[in-house]
DNA sequence: CCAAAAGTGTTGAAGTTACACCCATGC
DNA sequence: GCATGGGTGTAACTTCAACACTTTTGG
């Protein structure tokens, strides 16, 4: 009887410490949280016909706007990986090379009012001031249906054009990713990361369309294409479109890794 | 008597109470500073034949490496006033444009040990995880002798080829910077900010030839600038020179402007 | 046979690179 | 008169922008 009654006890007090130690670990890791600094990221999709960016939805009762994934890192950790972690937590993307485009820090990026009620709810210190580190990337969407989780109720695919609104300074952080994105084109051959493995010289073309908001002229573009050698024609043809049938193409490994080094600029002096 | 004690008396308090003020007005300045978020500026500054950068000596009886100018935001400080700040207040350099450059954000960069020997002495929180932004400037050197304060012992303009070792990661800082001016001359009228208002073309030619740190042709580089309209010739010529003096030229402000909008590159689709 | 996108060449203008010699000044 | 940096032109070549018609497929 009595051993009965201890191992009840024991077994009581057991879950009880089970209890606490998540509660310890969870809070640990979140004290481990620097307040002041955290990281967004600009995820850009290509639908062969617009440009899109991934935004998560948070949770709550009221209508909030949408979000770019972002949140705070961790004191021990390096900003990239934060950034790396982050997306992944929010949206479930794993493994993305991300590149920074800088800092954020104007002191009342975080004070709209919807933005710190909803803080109050998920921060330890909702008032602290943030600073915080865009992203930016590039991934073929067909990879990816969103998947949110953590304090993302949702994650989705918005076409860059149609966003008027976000959270934060999102705005901001995002107008900096499409320029810094305008800007990357015409310097490295970036195309590669958003386009499937094979693709059809159209859809390269529309995609630089996108990116650089204009159209281009379809001969100037292919031939220009075609001379930096980045792409090869794998010489098979498109099958079930009610058009004549386009050649497939790849990005060329080699090239791409001498002109991601070099860069294709040839202005300068 | 009892009037003159009680002077005494009120005097006494006042001088402590006023202390005690300092005091408190130093603690609140200190107690503002966020330890987890600094700024670090790479100015540069051309002498005619090479890029300088201005660094500071630390003060310290043990001999550190120097370190660019830069230090903790205040809380309540927008990014790029606190760089501005932090500048002048190392160095006595006033109302500089800064770009940002990007966060660096290496969980180890504030690790090695003689730097973290100094952070014991000027910080209140020596260990916390520090994110820095770095910040870029270009400077007309005749206008400012390095003036040195707060913790800088000295500043001065050193050679960038010269530097070989930094505090933290700032070697990291400056290489970023120095690349990120490569680019930046490429796409805009920096020369600009780094020369004094009257300059000949071979100054510019050697400014260009440093930054790009290779040879350029001279007839092309001439060429190729006049075109820009960028510059206008003042038909004046130089003094006192020990060969054929050299036209003297101005930037033209209205070209300038339009260039700094629009850019220069001339690649893209 | 029709709709829809694929694919292809030329031309005139502008820009790029490479290159060598005479000129004006101070000493 | 000599050392020093200032200043200039051309030719061969590459790149750029603008522009319209034929081809192949599915339905």
């Amino acid at each position: 009887m009595f051993f009965l009654v201890l191992c009840v006890i024991l077994t009581l007090s057991n879950i009880q410490n089970t209890h606490k130690l998540i509660e310890d670990i969870e809070k640990n890791r979140r004290q481990e949280l620097n307040p002041n600094i955290s990281v967004d990221c600009v995820i850009f999709g290509f639908d062969f016909d617009k440009l899109n960016v991934l935004v998560i939805d948070r949770a709550d009762g009221s209508r909030l706007p949408c979000a770019l994934p972002g949140d705070l890192i961790f004191n021990h950790e390096h900003l990239d990986h934060a950034a790396i972690r982050v997306l992944e937590e929010l949206t479930g993307l794993k493994n993305i090379y991300l590149e920074q485009i800088g800092a954020f820090g104007d002191p009342n990026r975080i004070s709209k009012e919807s933005d710190q009620s909803w803080l109050q709810k998920v921060r330890e210190q909702p008032q602290a001031r943030v600073v915080t580190i865009g992203y930016y990337s590039l991934v073929k969407m067909e990879n990816y249906l969103p998947q949110a989780s953590s304090f993302a109720k949702s994650a989705a695919w918005i076409p860059v054009n149609k966003i008027t609104e976000l959270a934060f300074d999102h705005m901001e952080i995002l107008d900096a990713a499409k320029q810094r994105l305008k800007q990357m084109i015409n310097i490295r051959p970036i195309g590669f990361n958003l386009l499937p493995e094979k693709f059809t010289l159209s859809q390269l073309h529309r995609l630089y369309e996108a990116i650089l908001d204009k159209p281009l002229d379809k001969r100037n573009f292919r031939r220009k294409i075609q001379k930096l050698e980045l792409v090869k024609n794998l010489k098979e043809k498109q099958f079930g479109v009610p058009h004549k049938p386009s050649q497939l193409f790849m990005f060329d490994g080699k090239t791409y890794e001498k002109l991601m080094q070099t860069g294709i600029n040839n202005f300068g002096f």
